[in-house]
DNA sequence: CTAGCGTGCGTAAACGTTTTTCTATATTGC
DNA sequence: GCAATATAGAAAAACGTTTACGCACGCTAG
């Protein structure tokens, strides 16, 4: 009881008094050994409480049975989320997450990139990052590392998956056109990332099929504290004439424009109309209630698992890519466009 | 170019005519060689695009580099922010994060246990978890794995770090009695884990201060849906005499407690005032903000990582308890305790 | 001129597995 | 009873590192 070193297979071997070898197939049953020996076997280890060692294992298998996952922002909920789902189904089919903040900095991105692998990881999910480096990625995958893009588009080659953004901006634009506004504030994340390129895109065909030019001077795209976007939001109201709806594109873009609206005492729908994307506690219960475009983020991590557990078994099969569709939620928050535009 | 098999240690050694231990030391730095082989070696090993494999690695030197976090629920804001800091400063000393949820299962986390172990990760950093079994814990660290606790309880021998609920809880609890609060229902998340008791212990405290008795009819204490917390607000609401003000003791317990107030109509801080733990978008924003007591996530996550990494460094030192203290953020949810307390 | 010593480097063992190859024994068929 | 064959298990190689050990060489000192 002193002496707690771990036990290796060589213990479990002596104590069963077969070699090594027989041990490993023992343990595994795989080869040829008695029934008998198998038994003592898996005594002798059971007795020795013997675990065995997945270090060894991944040197001598050649993979690590563990995957890594790149996102910008660990703590922000809609990459959260995705990561808990993404580790449930990973866990279920025997791999562990190594993950990586990368701060939307593409040297750190390349740091980690080259770091896990080294660590040997079998597979790697990454998100979206402002320095898109393709061929980097692209390079990765011809390698021998299967990479699932998310959110992330490289070459039409390889799988990824991705979340309808477009169709998502899409149909929010539409909403606000039909109740008559014309002039929208459109905050989005960066468009140098997919998601905020795409939705500009959506955005933009809805004005289109209505013939509305897009006006560049409401479109407000780059990242985001929620203290800037606040003073986004109130610059945006400055303008004559004022836009009468805002619609907030990014993860973190709908507290910032409350905010700032709130700090000017403009009533939410009743001066201006707010529409986000991403369902959040502050959406739900804010009064009024905001309308939002929302998807399912389990849904996400679990398919993104599911793509990279196929691309890591036989690997037949094309690069598949997955569009995961999104759902209006009609709330409060928007109305007719006020009379109120004046100073 | 057509074969991009990995470079080996052997393939530089080839490269620079020397044999694989001394290419080994040469590029460590470590050992007797000559400053022209030095040069000899890293220039092939650059040429080649060589990276040494960290499985070999950490067979070889019995450490892997990677530590393991545990927590119920990845997705958590609470947990999220905490492991983007922890990863960040792990990062920086060559660590990588492997991450785990528990679901707030005992027999998951058990399974978690089990598994990084035989990654033979460095490290585990463990969050709380409704089934103690604090003598796993106690054994896996007298083993040679080192524990950092997070707001878990285990020997007192045993380094961790706490937050402080029971202060926050009892600063909460003393503004609302100060306003002349003396009924306070109390939502928290369940009793068994330590943020939870020590909560409690607090609240009490200071009930006990003005001679006001703990009254168990106004705790509700457990894991959380938000519906389900949304009930419980009703529930207690309709007590006779009601509570005249509620103290949200828990990460997801605001928005359900809002939730529920609103079906009821209810006014905040009219009809009842609301007191929470944890600053959130939600709390900010909401109408009244609410106010809250709150602590700094990313020290939080910086800090469990320097406790690790000490305990990973040299041993020596005593086992370390590191308290976060709690700020309170007195917004507009309180006030002193209304009349309408009648049907 | 030789004993001693420091230096540079090659050799080999070790980390804990899995798997291939090979040997010894038992079984079968004639 | 003996050859052919099947089968259990041992031995050893391999995965890619790091490192202890020792050898050869050149230098200094007596």
């Amino acid at each position: 009881m002193t002496k707690r070193s771990r036990k290796t297979i060589k213990d479990v071997a002596a104590a069963a008094g077969v070699s090594i070898g027989t041990a490993s197939r023992a343990l595994n049953r795989t080869g040829r050994v008695s029934e008998a020996t198998v038994i003592r076997v898996t005594d002798a280890a059971r007795k020795l409480g013997y675990q065995p060692d997945a270090i060894a294992q991944s040197l001598r298998l050649k993979s690590t049975k563990v995957v890594g996952m790149l996102v910008t922002d660990l703590s922000n909920p809609f990459f959260a989320s995705v990561i808990r789902a993404a580790e449930k189904r990973l866990q279920q089919a025997g791999y562990a997450l190594l993950v990586g903040n990368t701060d939307n900095e593409g040297t750190r991105e390349k740091f980690l990139i080259d770091l896990f692998q080294r660590r040997r990881v079998d597979g790697l999910i990454v998100g979206p990052c402002e320095t898109e480096n393709p061929e980097m990625l692209e390079a990765l995958d011809s390698g021998d590392l299967p990479v699932i893009g998310y959110d992330r588009d490289f070459g039409e080659g390889q799988s990824g998956l991705h979340v309808d953004h477009r169709r998502a901006a899409y149909e929010a634009t539409r909403h606000l056109l039909n109740l008559g506004h014309e002039r929208i504030a459109l905050l989005s994340s960066s468009s140098l990332l997919s998601p905020g390129r795409e939705r500009i895109a959506g955005h933009a065909e809805a004005l289109a099929e209505r013939g509305i030019a897009l006006n560049q001077a409401l479109i407000r795209a780059h990242k985001s504290s929620m203290e800037f976007v606040a003073s986004e939001a109130l610059s945006l109201m400055s303008l004559r004439p004022a836009p009468t709806a805002f619609l907030c594109l990014g993860t973190r873009m709908l507290a910032g424009t409350l905010q700032g609206l709130q700090q000017n005492g403009l009533k939410v729908p009743g001066d201006v109309s707010v529409l986000a994307v991403g369902d959040t506690d502050l959406a739900r219960l804010y009064t009024p209630a905001i309308s939002c475009v929302t998807w399912d983020l389990d849904l996400v991590g679990q398919m993104l698992a599911e793509l990279m557990l196929r691309r890591l078994g036989d690997d037949q099969g094309e690069p598949q890519r997955i569009m995961i569709p999104t759902q209006f939620i009609d709330r409060q928050s928007c109305g007719a466009p006020g009379q109120c535009s004046g100073p």
